[in-house]
DNA sequence: CAAATAAATTTACGCGCGTAAATTTAAAAT
DNA sequence: ATTTTAAATTTACGCGCGTAAATTTATTTG
């Protein structure tokens, strides 16, 4: 069948008989026309295949139906598999997810955060730097397009934030690491780029002095995201001087302690809660890597299915009632201990 | 002062003085305009800070300076990392990344490059999903677009193909491992997603009879991309039935070895060179998590950065040319062998 | 069946920009 | 200063689609 060449949607009306109107008001919302005529139009595809140039849509539309998504780091699996969590139920509200990282940098946030801004989307997800975003300028954004923040919040940004109770995990693993051994010291970076961080370290110190424990702080040196790197080069550094005055290490983060792990075996350390073992070590999100290391990291999960649905769903209920939110909303999640092999 | 709203670039051809061709030309090419009219333009631009849309830009031109970047899964941090390399290039070059995941999905391949043809990209630079792709709808995309392919090989498709050399990586590793120490078994996916472990395969059982030495497959069921867990799930059942006629381990891949390192571990195998040690693991990738395993991964690099560079300025080299290369190259990069922990 | 209502069509313009042709202006060369 | 040449401006149209208003056609209601 020698079917004429779609270009456009002027050559999908003449070959299918519907007027190109009607066929954007399709387009735009299947059920906006009548079944009759959408049935034609349904037949018509099957046969040419046509497909609306989502950008020419999306320069005309006043509201398109594109989500964008921004993460920190595309390189760091936590905020991969987040972002695929959030491109599903995107996908399965019927909005079109478009996905973009930072690469660690502030200027490459407020980039994406432009370019969004041109695709005119109904909505964002973003999770932002954390302490170098540049705060007045995502501010300035969020005037525009409503935007619901997760994983790190910045006060006041936004209609909503979702992510976890910090609070609430880091004394949950304080306390079981304090009813199992000795009590921890909290390893970290001495500049954590991330929000989250601060409140894990505030955390700690107050659920140690409540159970009677003294503090210890061990604060790292170290730039930059690649944190197993610092988490290796430093624990090496913390436990080849043999100082700590405890056998347990809580990491502000997996990845930092997939680094101490690291560190750990490679100095001959056994790491884990049999009698054995002369060092415990735990982390916090539930990283994907987190169920491989050896031994197994005890953590506590940051529940990544929750925290994207939640947030996901936040700002559908905003797009959908047109208006904006009377009430920034803050949503933290609880975290679940997740008892493995390293403490 | 009190600026206008430059909302356009006929907006900001009045603030500017300029004619909005001549600012048209400019944005194209800065060098195509006279440089004391450069002067001027970009002395208002700093005054207006104005970025002409992207997406009207993309949709008017007939070739524009976007470069897609295609890659199975964003959520692998092997794919993730080489993502950004070539982004770097891409930007260096003076052209835009579109970075485009495929969640390891053939329909969503194609969907990816439907999208990319929309905005007209000067060319791009794909990793394949490999043996599920649909391999005839790439290929028509090619005739179009100038693509380069990386890191998997498909007969035939694309005018250049960049990755590394198989034959040569897994016969150093192989050779290295036979020297010393016991002959190894190579642990893979029955049916693997990628083309690279077949021939991945296929050299290990050649370099294993050239060295006098039977070759020995483990070949594990699974589905998916998630190659952490089977390695894990696999390498618990093969070591605990002790069956093995060896006591080395080559993966086809990182991946699957980080689940292995994982699986003996928990099985109380200590994994490693020294005389005391019952069991040896090597990889193949060296993917960024290898460093870190316990005890860190024996594997062979591919060359992330040299196959970023090297795909990217192939196709620059295309691009400039304006024209189609007359003969497909394909370029093998030799891997290096990677000494550590566990082999 | 006619009247009322709902939906589709026709017509026309707009989005932000590329680009071609004719014309004017500015710079370089004589 | 005059001619030659290069570059900028004016004018006009196109890209693929959204969308509003007026009109026609189809469906539903009484």
């Amino acid at each position: 069948m020698s079917q004429p060449k779609i270009r456009n949607m002027e050559d999908f009306a003449s070959v299918s008989g519907i007027s190109r109107p009607t066929l954007s008001k399709y387009f735009n919302d299947p059920a906006s026309v009548r079944s009759s005529t959408r049935a034609r139009i349904e037949t018509a595809l099957e046969r040419f295949d046509f497909h609306p140039n989502i950008y020419a849509m999306n320069q005309n539309r006043r509201l398109t139906k594109n989500i964008g998504i921004v993460v920190p780091n595309l390189s760091d699996p936590f905020f991969a598999e987040m972002a695929r969590n959030i491109e599903n139920w995107v996908i399965k509200a019927g909005f079109r997810p478009v996905l973009l990282g930072s690469h660690g940098d502030p200027e490459q946030e407020i980039e994406n955060l432009d370019n969004l801004r041109l695709i005119k989307p109904a909505g964002v997800l973003m999770a932002p730097l954390g302490r170098m975003s540049l705060a007045s300028r995502i501010a300035s954004f969020c005037e525009d397009v409503p935007t619901v923040l997760f994983d790190s919040n910045i006060d006041d940004i936004g209609e909503a934030f979702v992510g976890s109770n910090n609070v609430q995990s880091v004394c949950l693993i304080v306390d079981y690491l304090c009813r199992t051994g000795q009590p921890p010291a909290f390893f970290e970076m001495k500049t954590p780029a991330n929000p989250n961080a601060f409140k894990r370290r505030n955390t700690y110190v107050r659920a140690m002095e409540e159970l009677g424990h003294e503090p210890r702080l061990i604060q790292v040196d170290g730039e930059g995201w690649n944190l197993e790197e610092i988490g290796f080069r430093e624990g090496t550094k913390v436990l080849s001087e043999g100082q700590l005055p405890t056998d347990t290490i809580l990491c502000s983060n997996d990845r930092l302690a997939i680094g101490v792990l690291s560190a750990a075996y490679q100095l001959g350390f056994k790491v884990g809660i049999e009698g054995d073992c002369d060092l415990r070590v735990a982390g916090h999100d539930d990283h994907p890597f987190s169920r491989y290391t050896c031994p197994t990291l005890t953590t506590v999960s940051q529940d990544y299915e929750v925290i994207a649905e939640k947030s996901a769903k936040t700002l559908f209920e905003l797009i959908e009632s047109e208006k904006r939110a009377e009430k920034r909303t803050v949503t933290m999640l609880d975290g679940k201990l997740v008892m493995r092999g390293s403490a």
